[in-house]
DNA sequence: GCAAATAGCGCAAACCTTTGCGTTAAAGTT
DNA sequence: AACTTTAACGCAAAGGTTTGCGCTATTTGC
């Protein structure tokens, strides 16, 4: 209150002569330690007293350098502004909180390169533990975390041979389910628009579009399997590509939001009506879905769970040790929620 | 490489003893200070030598604490799964990195005592500056940093006889013109939903429709003027308030993103199809919002700039120091973003 | 050949907390 | 009265960095 000086912190130093105590005292005082070290009630009610009267803040900085501790967990993500991990991000840092951790938040921009460095900031930082939605083509120096007992959790993306406890959704059955959807409607000519190669996401969405064009005997087509990266701009290129094509596909596969909108602007400009013209299904569902010109039929992650779990497991590991053996592996499923962006073709167009 | 030992970290004591020199040497050697302190080459190289070979990384903390900064940005932002937020978020994350900051994100729910909360946080985590968002209806805590010496910048929102760096939207003209665009089109009965009271972007959004409709000779009615937070729930529940009012709008004015969607999942639900049974426009572009079902008219704010400045005059107020009597005070104009969300109604509707 | 300059580096304090171990004084026991 | 217990607190180290100041040994200048 009267604390208009200039920028002298307050530290424990500072009640402690104003009390006339020590420094240790004052600060099991603080920290509630009062009565396992037996400290009288007229010297804690001083500490409060003073430490309030001085609007003491304690140093996280100088805490942590001691404790080893510092309540705060490093999140790295590839994008935070894709809405899906927007939301994502949103849970987890609420979950955080709850129970007492900040978050720094890290964007790799799918970079890996970038992602080795916002790993190695965040140690330096000394955070408790990682949430990592990985790159994907990398993994130094996420085992390094796990040799160093530092606890991780991978979410959304997996990494082949890595110990980690992980949050995953099963991308796989949810592009089966999404194509099997299409196929069930008629349609064989169906393309897909994929995000980054080489992450767990994207090759499991492959394999299960794939495999339930193979248990339908449908051919598979390499001219229909496009895209590498996910941003608005690759489901806008490729859907244009796509719908080019001498053989154009009756149904484009967009397997992520950010891919969709991309794709929505591609179709709007070459004036074709979803779901007359070009039917459309896309991963991960949005606030807006249900209200576009199609409500869009997709294949919708549970995010809020996501978030939730990987939050838990992590501050499990914080709290609890690491047990070596057991590394938690949670599969979540996906949900195929239909609306109405997708038309039944009656004489199924032959390859 | 070799490091697949326990948790113990290196420091600059393991690289001095192991390089023979003392920790002070080593310190300037890895800071760059080699030249300022004339040390040779060859102690150098060792040294980096090594670092590499530990594998060292520094520790912030301890950094931190010596130094007083910790290259470490606050952000206080309302509710980061709001796309909008979201979005600035991410544009912060990134500037914030390019000038070698990285990011604690704190979220408020548009609680101020939430809000004090994080803001105490940020302080004991040492953070060298702050972008708030604030919920508006206290300051306090905000005088506290600018009387301390730490770097405020204000984003989006203002708080009255604050004297901190800000980066506005001119919401009043926003509003304005958005309202002003109805009445031109034959709307007399606008209605506004209207986010979190209180706020400074409510009031001005709130003023701005008002002053519109008093330009233009139209009474103001205070039914047309509801809502009281930034929720879906709220789009939704007072979009179906106003469509069965006795007197129900011809055209709603959503003030946010997420407001609209729960005016869309309202109008939907009521069977009222945009524009030709209701007209809507809305505050806050959406990617999606050119595919909806009715291409949405929005007012369309400067995001980018927004994030990027308010890095930019935060940044410059850490390093440069606080300009005592100058404190910047940056207004962006919003933009009216015309699609297909208004209908045209020739003969006027009384009031 | 002696003083002065310079190269090259180390000492120790400071940043703020936490905590193991000790100390002192009072109260209780026999 | 001598001794043990307990209440109530303090000392000092530790944690890892940075930096002002100071020290030595070698060069340079004349």
């Amino acid at each position: 209150m009267l604390q208009v000086s200039g920028k002298m912190n307050i530290t424990l130093v500072d009640i402690a002569k104003k009390a006339g105590l020590s420094v240790s005292t004052v600060s099991r005082i603080l920290n509630g330690q009062q009565r396992k070290y037996r400290i009288s009630d007229k010297s804690a009610n001083l500490v409060f007293k003073v430490a309030e009267e001085l609007n003491y803040k304690p140093n996280a900085l100088a805490r942590g350098l001691r404790l080893k501790k510092t309540h705060t967990l490093g999140l790295v993500v590839p994008d935070i502004s894709n809405p899906f991990f927007a939301f994502i991000t949103r849970i987890i840092q609420l979950h955080a909180h709850n129970n007492g951790y900040s978050l720094i938040v890290c964007n790799t921009d799918e970079n890996i390169e970038s992602e080795v460095e916002q790993v190695n900031l965040l140690i330096s930082k000394g955070v408790d533990g990682f949430i990592i939605m990985p790159v994907g083509t990398q993994s130094d120096h996420i085992e390094y975390l796990i040799n160093n007992e530092l606890p991780v959790v991978l979410l959304d993306r997996t990494l082949a041979n890595v110990k980690a406890g992980m949050v995953l959704v099963d991308n796989f059955k949810g592009s089966y389910d999404a194509t099997q959807h299409l196929i069930n409607k008629g349609h064989t000519a169906i393309a897909i628009v994929l995000g980054l190669r080489n992450t767990s996401t994207t090759n499991e969405r492959l394999e299960g579009y794939k495999q339930a064009l193979i248990d339908n005997g449908i051919e598979i087509n390499e001219k229909y399997i496009v895209g590498n990266d996910f941003r608005i701009e690759t489901g806008y290129i490729e859907t244009k590509f796509l719908v080019n094509l001498e053989k154009p596909p009756t149904a484009i596969f967009a397997t992520s939001d950010i891919i969709t909108v991309g794709a929505l602007k591609a179709l709007a400009e070459e004036n074709l009506k979803i779901p007359d013209d070009i039917s459309l299904v896309a991963f991960d569902d949005t606030d807006f879905a249900p209200y576009l010109s199609a409500p869009l039929t997709v294949v919708k992650q549970p995010k809020e769970l996501m978030g939730e779990i990987a939050v838990k497991l992590l501050i499990e590991e914080i709290q609890n040790g690491h047990d070596e053996f057991e590394k938690p592996k949670i599969i979540l499923k996906p949900k195929l929620v239909i609306r109405n962006s997708v038309v039944s073709v009656s004489k199924p167009v032959s390859i």
